[in-house]
RNA sequence: GGUCUCGUAGUGUAGUGGUUAACACGCCAGUCUGUCACACUGGAAAUCGCGAGUUCAAUCCUCGUCGGGACCGCCA
């Protein structure tokens, strides 16, 4: 018999009447009546109810000066409850255990700086540097719980698709593409230094190449970026993975059955069952104003510039006009436009003019400049009906175009549009392989490594910001749960590709040495993806802050406020890496 | 790096140019044999983040500073 338990605080009913247990967890909450005293004890489990018995004081006065939160075994006789004292809230609701003996293991020497029960709020930074406190509460527990069984169930789900999970080096090359690396000095190669992977992109193209025909990893990725609410700083877990000879199709009937499955699984929201819409780069941010859009989300943007050409509107003049048509909300008080107007400008647009479809006309502060053939185009284009309002942007195109998204969203915000019980993936593909940066020169809009549609005849023909890569992204309700390519495995085309982006055939030998020179050896065709783990936990536990669903995570500033990193180390240690302090 | 925002008992909040700084949870003591967010009675607990300024008087107004958070930049 273990020393501390024989039952777990979840698993005790009515088959375990008269039976001798024993039960350890912590003194979750504390009931004193007089003549009865109540202790629930909760464990990892759940909460299984003591009772006192009356007559023992020494026990009683025992029982009375736990402090909660302290860890205790107890020992004791199963009994039932009272019928009307039956509570249906717990499992372990028909019995109580009628102790025997109790022993405090380990007792709360300190006022708890937070309420563990009952769960009040409580300030973030207090959370994590109590964190072992903290984790004891139901919410984040059972976070932290789901979090596993979604990473065993991707593992599981993975596996029994034929992909192998093999791990790749944490202590790597720094690589000269994409974020801020994590640096790690070289104790045995003086001013030499690791950095931690961004992600393990070379090697799982390297597993490829080196005959592994479908891999995944949950993989740790480091980056040194700064954090968002949904983007936990320096590191994150990816489900990155890779199959061999693969086309953009192949990838994408791997993930609809992945990510359908897994959210069917832990969540009894609607999910759109495969094939995912695909949805190109260009449409996307024409129609929902972002290269991630929310699906849930009913409204539409329409282009209408080419209606307001004809018009004598002189804020419209010469600009990319853009319509988002609401129904039936021409009812609204004028404060919702009002207010809508000055949410459009604090994000930066000059205005934003909206006008009231009624039967065949349109009414509103700026109906009279539009010719009423116009307003009839403005009504076919948006095939509005009655009583919709209408609300337009006007501004310079990629202006008008993210603006029109963030006015998008909010509507549907405001008029309580999106549905809190749907996912609806989707995917964006045909992103552009090139863009211009901000000096106007030619660049790589995502990642060197994808495969232009049409290989290395379209990089010598076609004008470069027309290209298209096989380049894709895979979307959430509005969330980016990753980014994915086939990859460009030919090195003639992959030198051809950078030396557009105005990089020679020395950088791509040189940088991207490894993948470069395996190329040169039979590389299969692949393609492949990695989500993030991290918000796939959140979309699923319905979280909108990554630190409630990762058991130690950092603050904002990028510091863990329980272990206190990153801290200061020794003369020594440094010496021994060779770095000297700039100060 | 920038913008916004928050900082008041252990925790979460309220509040005011002059107060005994309020409420809830927690804590301590007491009453109660059936509660399970027990109830009831009483109590302890706050240099109102820190510094400077304005003022007869600052927790409150101003400036600075420190700390937290959100967003922008950044995240191939």
């Amino acid at each position: 018999m273990n020393k501390y338990k024989t039952h777990n605080c979840g698993e005790l009913n009515k088959n375990n009447i008269n039976e001798e247990v024993k039960i350890a967890g912590w003194l979750h909450n504390y009931r004193d009546h007089g003549g009865i005293i109540f202790l629930d004890i909760r464990d990892h489990y759940g909460i299984t109810q003591v009772t006192i018995p009356e007559e023992d004081s020494n026990m009683k006065e025992l029982a009375e000066s736990i402090p909660k939160e302290s860890a205790v075994s107890i020992k004791g006789i199963v009994t039932p409850r009272p019928d009307n004292m039956i509570n249906p809230k717990l499992a372990t609701g028909e019995i109580e255990i009628n102790a025997s003996e109790i022993n405090i293991l380990s007792k709360v020497e300190k006022e708890l700086p937070i309420n563990v029960f009952p769960e009040t709020e409580v300030r973030e930074d207090l959370r994590l540097q109590y964190r072992f406190l903290d984790l004891r509460r139901e919410k984040v527990h059972n976070n932290i719980i789901l979090r596993s069984k979604i990473v065993s169930s991707i593992r599981r789900r993975m596996t029994d698709m034929g992909f192998l999970e093999i791990t790749t080096p944490i202590l790597t090359a720094s690589s000269p593409e994409g974020a801020r690396d994590y640096l790690v000095p070289s104790r045995i190669h003086p001013g030499k230094f690791y950095a931690l992977p961004q992600a393990p992109q070379q090697f799982k193209q390297l597993l490829m190449t080196s005959g592994f025909d479908k891999y995944f990893q949950i993989a740790p990725c480091f980056r040194d970026e700064d954090a968002r609410a949904d983007r936990s700083p320096g590191e994150f877990y990816q489900l990155d993975m890779e199959m061999a000879f693969a086309t953009q199709d192949d990838i994408f009937k791997v993930m609809e059955k992945l990510l359908y499955e897994l959210f069917s699984e832990f969540s009894n929201k609607k999910i759109n069952k495969a094939p995912f819409p695909r949805i190109p780069f260009t449409e996307s941010m024409l129609k929902y104003g972002t290269d991630k859009p929310d699906l849930r989300n009913p409204l539409e943007i329409k282009d209408v510039t080419n209606i307001f050409k004809k018009e004598n509107l002189e804020a419209f003049k010469n600009k990319t006009v853009r319509v988002i048509c609401a129904p039936n909300i021409s009812d609204k008080p004028r404060k919702f436009f009002d207010d809508m107007i000055e949410f459009a400008t604090e994000n930066g647009a000059k205005g934003l003019a909206w006008l009231k479809v009624e039967e065949n006309k349109l009414n509103g502060p700026i109906a009279k400049f539009i010719s009423e053939e116009g307003q009839q185009s403005l009504i076919s284009e948006t095939d509005a009906k009655k009583e919709s309002v209408m609300f337009f942007i006007a501004d310079e195109e990629n202006i008008a175009t993210k603006l029109s998204g963030i006015i998008r969203t909010e509507l549907a915000n405001r008029l309580n549009l999106i549905s809190k019980d749907e996912f609806i993936f989707c995917w964006i593909v045909d992103f552009p392989m090139f863009e211009l940066n901000d000096e106007g020169k030619l660049d790589f809009s995502h990642n060197p490594f994808s495969m232009p549609q049409g290989g290395m005849k379209v990089l010598e023909e076609k004008n470069p910001l027309e290209i298209l890569a096989y380049q894709y992204d895979i979307v959430c309700n509005g969330i980016e749960l990753s980014s994915g390519a086939v990859r460009n495995h030919e090195p003639k085309t992959m030198v051809k590709a950078f030396e557009i982006a105005g990089y020679t055939k020395e950088v791509v030998e040189n940088k991207f040495s490894a993948l470069y020179n395996a190329f040169h050896y039979g590389a299969p065709p692949h393609a492949g993806i990695a989500p993030g783990v991290d918000r796939i936990v959140m979309l699923i536990a319905d979280e909108p802050n990554i630190r409630e669903i990762i058991a130690f995570p950092m603050n904002s500033k990028a510091e863990d406020l329980l272990m206190h990193a990153p801290n200061n180390v020794t003369a020594k240690q440094l010496k021994e890496i060779h770095i000297k302090l700039d100060e």
